[in-house]
DNA sequence: CAAAAAAACTAATAATCGTTAGTTTTGTAA
DNA sequence: TTACAAAACTAACGATTATTAGTTTTTTTG
């Protein structure tokens, strides 16, 4: 009947992945069928492998899309000279900003790689891992320098990070909140806590 | 061939519920099929509906009685004499605990309450939700008292919220970090920042 | 030890899953 | 307008799912 129509500047597969976002964040991806996902686009599930080799494959894309786009950031970071306090702001500041324009696609990634296939779990888990070491060293950076606290530096990354995670504030009540006082709040929360 | 067979001072369905909470937070409620789970209890699958009434009432045991936990500790949390931070400290080591000691369980209740039948899903939000509130109107005692700045207390909730819910740092790093490292490091970087 | 209850078993169910094969329709370019 | 390619369709597949029925074994109780 229908057909998949593109969005501007978006291809065929760009629409399927972003549907299938909603679903796999909203529902999980196991929970979500393919059936589901073709009716969402108005089309019959096997006119989905026209597009697509398999349900993992989708996952895989958002995955590592994501992933990939991290990564990529954390390196500019990296190679700036800014310091550890800054460096910190702008990762936290990014992890806030991809999430808020993307969030579906974020919190998949974020939540449901344990369902990747196997051959591709292990190297999005090194992806994950790598960056999770280069947040670690940011830190140890700041401390050496006396701008950080000493506090340790794995609870304090794993901490940024399931702080910026786990937003799920952000399924409903993104017109309450912008992004930049979002960021603001957030930031400010935990480079310099809540207490005055 | 083999029988379930209680831990002291647990009953059978205890046993179950802790294997399946394991397997639920591994790999997912829904890639968790019965008979993996009656696998792991050395039972066969149509064996373990002696115990329990469906895989959905599993779910539901794990999901009320983490909540009910949470609900019972803030209620006591509420009804003390100490005034915001303490009562802020409280609660994050609370949860920290309950994480350190039952992560799989609280895990579960976390991630993948999304899989509860539709009639739980509502009342299970709805607790999820009270607690929530509540938590706001701490954080709101502490601005009005001047105890904490003045951030927009939706906003902290749920970063606090999010910080300690998503420590997947405690799958495979337990030995590494006691409970007391772990509620210190955390409590004194939420309440007073990273920063020097 | 015998009877009753609890808990294991085997076999089988309908439903749903992701996916393939083969065919028809739709869109595009010559 | 005709030919080709892209993308839709219907029908069906084997595999897996949670669960039931009915039976046998094990444990508990009197």
């Amino acid at each position: 009947m229908a057909k998949i129509t593109p969005l501007l500047n978006g291809t065929k597969k760009d629409i399927i992945l972003k549907n299938a976002a909603v679903l796999f964040r909203t529902k999980g991806y196991k929970a979500t069928s393919v059936r589901e996902l073709a009716d969402s686009l108005g089309i019959e599930a096997p006119s989905l492998y026209n597009h697509i080799g398999s349900k993992g494959e989708i996952l895989q894309d958002i995955c590592f899309e994501v992933a990939t786009d991290f990564t990529l950031f954390m390196n500019e970071v990296l190679a700036s000279h800014n310091d550890a306090k800054q460096k910190t702001i702008k990762l936290l500041h990014h992890h806030l900003q991809k999430l808020y324009i993307d969030f579906d696609k974020v919190y998949v990634a974020d939540y449901e790689w344990k369902q990747l296939p196997k051959k591709q779990l292990q190297s999005f888990l090194a992806i994950r891992k790598q960056y999770e070491n280069n947040f670690i060293s940011i830190i140890e950076e700041g401390t050496t320098q006396n701008i950080f606290k000493n506090l340790n530096t794995k609870i304090v990354v794993l901490t940024l990070l399931s702080a910026v995670r786990g937003l799920e504030l952000l399924q409903n009540k993104k017109n309450e909140f912008t992004l930049q006082a979002l960021q603001h709040t957030m930031t400010n929360l935990l480079l310099t806590g809540i207490i005055h």
